[in-house]
DNA sequence: CCGCTCTATGTCAGTTCTGACATAGAGCGA
DNA sequence: TCGCTCTATGTCAGAACTGACATAGAGCGG
């Protein structure tokens, strides 16, 4: 009964072991463009994942009330996170906002909209030269079985993703700039 | 307060009036690749924008034990949603299972993720061809005042992703296979 | 040694959403 | 007329998530 967000943190784990504010870092960017969570919602499931024996902890001195709790995957998490690896994933996120901003956009005033677009495309120009920096930091395309290939991969998503983005965005400004 | 769903329902409802189940088939798909929702979620919401005065319904007679309402946007509806359109947007979606998937996919069999991907490839050509027809049903763009530019324009987006994502899983299925 | 920021843990109320359950008329075909 | 599917409404328990609150050591600069 793993929630998603606990095969997130499993897959973070199976790299290495990490505290939960290494994991919290790790999932609200640079390197998440794939989940994001806040912490509360991290050591929730963290205590899950324990209690199912799919993680276990070394407690170390550190800072804060509780020390540090650094974590990592057992046998049994290893697996559990094989497993679902492969199994069917919803195809599509379900959720987007600027898309159902842009279904309403014409009610309001298309200069308006055309800024909201603006703003849109220089983030995501900014991403696509951050993300192209990372890439140029691979010599070469990492083996599937190389832990690397997992960041390669969802990078190269990342990359396709704003570049189709980027596209749309100068698309939507010329559409409206046409219309005024 | 009104939440993002509560302002797609306005979005759809701007477009005319409609009933709860009317509302959940639009946003269930196909024609909402941009924020889906159940239909209790949907009714949940609705007593919300009711209470707000956003929005308004006529009873009909029709089926279930209930009969039927058409509901329809308040004036204070049209202007809530106008100007939610152009405040900033969450950039993007921050939840991706199949990325997630593939961030852990190094664990995995080679040949097993490959058939993921395959499948999800064929289930992204699907609805290439589905867009691709219902953008030729555009004889021209509509211009940025009518309601249908918001339809065409979420379109060209949907129509867009699902290339860059056919392309990605192209890349990973050629991957995965010289890896093997 | 004071204050700042970063590291690090955790709780909790409230919101959003899902999946299952429950009800029932309307229209159609066998 | 029986049963099926579609239309149409609603409730509710529980999961998932957010944002705010709370605590406190470690290391740094002034």
């Amino acid at each position: 009964m793993t929630s998603t967000l606990g095969f997130a943190i499993l897959a973070v784990l199976a790299k290495g072991a990490r505290t939960g504010y290494d994991l919290t870092a790790a999932m609200s960017r640079p390197l998440g463009y794939f989940w994001t969570a806040r912490h509360s919602q991290i050591h929730t499931d963290l205590q899950k994942l324990l209690a199912d024996g799919l993680v276990r902890f070394e407690a170390e001195h550190g800072p804060g009330p509780q020390g540090k709790k650094v974590y990592h995957l057992t046998p049994e998490g290893r697996v559990a996170l094989r497993e679902w690896v492969t199994e069917p994933a919803r195809a599509r996120p379900e959720r987007d906002e600027l898309v159902l901003k842009t279904y309403a956009s014409w009610l309001a005033d298309p200069a308006e909209v055309a800024e909201l677009f603006r703003d849109q495309l220089a983030l995501h120009e900014e991403r696509i030269a951050e993300y192209e920096r990372q890439q140029a930091g691979f010599q070469t395309v990492p083996a599937t079985g190389e832990p690397a290939f997992g960041s390669y991969a969802t990078l190269w998503c990342g990359l396709s993703y704003e570049r189709h983005r980027a596209a749309w965005c100068r698309w939507m400004i010329e559409q409206l700039g046409a219309g005024a």
